[in-house]
DNA sequence: TGTTAGCACTCTCGGTGTGAGAGTGCTAAT
DNA sequence: ATTAGCACTCTCACACCGAGAGTGCTAACA
């Protein structure tokens, strides 16, 4: 266990460190926080915090830099959190509820109010159920032999594609065929459609409940993202040289966060923070992830989370990302009625 | 007019400025493509270029750059094109026809093999009408009071919304509504739905049509983008100190790129290509676009686009697509019976 | 025993200087 | 009209240097 003069110590150089982005040395730590020891004994106790691994060097004579479980530390221990004050709230509600009709736009504008609330990345992942079950489906008429089959799962997402159907049926012969689906389909999961589907005689209404089961089974993978505030995490100075940013441009696509995302920290009611190797994507070293949950527990959920450097002001981003997660939940019932 | 040979230098200071991305010197022409003429003599030919602002100077003594004109004579007179083999076809096909169910997914893996075709930014436009029509809507009860509101649209697109219902309307009343409202609706434009809707008497069917008028409209606006290739452009000299690149990341964005594809250039059968300034968006004044459409002249039609730095393979790039509008164009008909 | 002053030592960083090399533009000769 | 030759310009890479910032250690001190 460290003493308190040492996790005091370790507290400044990570909060200096966060904010300045330049190694800190004893002089600073002194001046600035006028202690009442000298930079001689300043020095001791940061030698003594890099023994544990706290901290580091980037070489021989420079200030000290807090090592990935430096940051653990101070997160777990020391952090000062800084809530959001009552005209911030109000400012970041505001957005919200002038907010535009569609679930989508919603959560657009909710990961790019967020990113600049936070100076860094942003995502938000449309909300979905683990098994999602089909509320409605519809057969639209595109052409002699072919219909677009559209889905509406229960945790509001739409899924369609193309489907053959006979090819002397017109729209109201599908719009039938779309209801006797429905009767026996609706509020169903994949797994059970396909049960269904497997006591069907009709030839043609058998293959489309197979489709159906599809469709609806493709609602549990692949989750929009919404992405936002990619630039202002690049200009920070972890990112001045044209090959670092170009690694963070290209792994700062859906494709690579969806997979970031994922368990197992899906589903963390609070903010959960993952600095460095602690998220085992290897891309992300030098990152940290402030990630938490929003939507019914049991029901629909999505995910809201922040990233950036490790030098990030968690302070700062941890209390947001939470009350972003909480206000979401919240509107998100609304919406649900 | 210039003389033939001026033209053949020029056309030779643009290959190998697009080739080696340094300043071409007369050394460098002379040498490697074996002139029967001195470097003094291509010297003055290349003052005399540089006079008719073909071409321009760095700085006093190094070699030449083509200007934007410069690049816009080579492109109509001077560029020899570079045909695709017939391999290179039958990867691109076979690739297209491995192809996922969705039109998305479809035109999204069109962006990314035209992408590392090209080696630069590729964007393809969902393809939209002009004046969508709707082919039928359809309303799903969420809860009591609201329902989604489904509008399948002539270019294949699905507008969703959600809409207030009466409190005690369940799914069939629902799905009776909305048969109503499709047998009056189906068809229409936004117009003349809402010149429709102004003859219904029933109150919620008037409210409904009125929602439906405004998704169709929706349809015409913002096209869906699928970006690809950012990553390889970013890697190509001009992007080499961080400011240039931290600027083509913040616009390489959907927002930003649908302005640059709107008009003037929709419908363009073959290939447009927007050098520099050509393109009024300002921050365009160092990059080049090549846009084609895809899809039936008075149908749905959709947009490809590569944009990369002026300094492009314009003999490698604008052939291919063109052959990616023709293909698409293809498949989208067969997609469409 | 913990704290501190003092000092030697290390490493970075910005500025300066320099020399080689690449090209041009011009002039005079062909 | 073309070309050889040459002076001149500008960049670029590299080395060098000195100032400055910090540390680690030692020895004195409370």
């Amino acid at each position: 266990m460290l003493t308190q003069r040492r996790a005091d110590i370790l507290n400044l150089v990570v909060d200096e460190y966060i904010d300045t982005a330049s190694p800190v040395s004893s002089r600073a730590l002194v001046d600035r926080h006028n202690l009442d020891v000298s930079t001689a004994t300043v020095r001791n106790e940061l030698a003594a915090l890099e023994e544990d691994g706290y901290i580091t060097h980037p070489y021989t004579s420079a200030g000290r830099i807090p090592s990935n479980s430096g940051y653990r530390f101070y997160v777990e221990r020391l952090m000062a959190e800084e809530p959001l004050g009552a005209d911030e709230r109000r400012t970041i509600e505001h957005q919200f509820y002038q907010a535009p009709a569609g679930l989508d736009e919603w959560l657009h504008l909710a990961a790019s109010v967020l990113a600049s609330a936070v100076g860094n990345v942003a995502v938000v992942a449309r909300p979905q159920r683990a098994v999602p079950h089909l509320r409605q489906a519809q057969l639209v008429h595109l052409r002699p032999g072919a219909a677009l089959l559209v889905g509406v799962l229960d945790d509001g997402s739409v899924q369609e594609r193309i489907v053959a159907v006979p090819e002397l049926e017109e729209q109201a012969d599908l719009s039938v065929r779309a209801a006797r689906l429905n009767d026996r389909l609706a509020l169903s999961d994949s797994e059970r459609i396909r049960a269904v589907a497997a006591q069907i005689e009709d030839d043609e209404d058998h293959r489309l409940a197979l489709e159906i089961a599809e469709i609806v089974a493709e609602g549990a993978s692949a989750a929009e993202l919404f992405i936002e505030g990619v630039r202002a995490a690049l200009e920070q100075p972890e990112f001045s040289t044209t090959d670092r940013m170009l690694e963070a441009v290209s792994h700062l696509e859906a494709y690579e966060l969806r997979r970031a995302l994922r368990p197992p920290w899906v589903a963390e009611p609070s903010a959960r923070v993952l600095i460095g190797e602690e998220n085992e994507r290897p891309w992300l070293r030098d990152w940290t992830m402030v990630i938490s949950t929003f939507g019914e527990p049991g029901g629909a959920v999505g995910s809201v989370a922040v990233l950036g450097p490790t030098r990030m002001h968690y302070g700062h981003t941890i209390p947001r990302v939470r009350y972003f997660a909480r206000l979401m939940t919240e509107l998100l019932h609304e919406l649900d009625g």
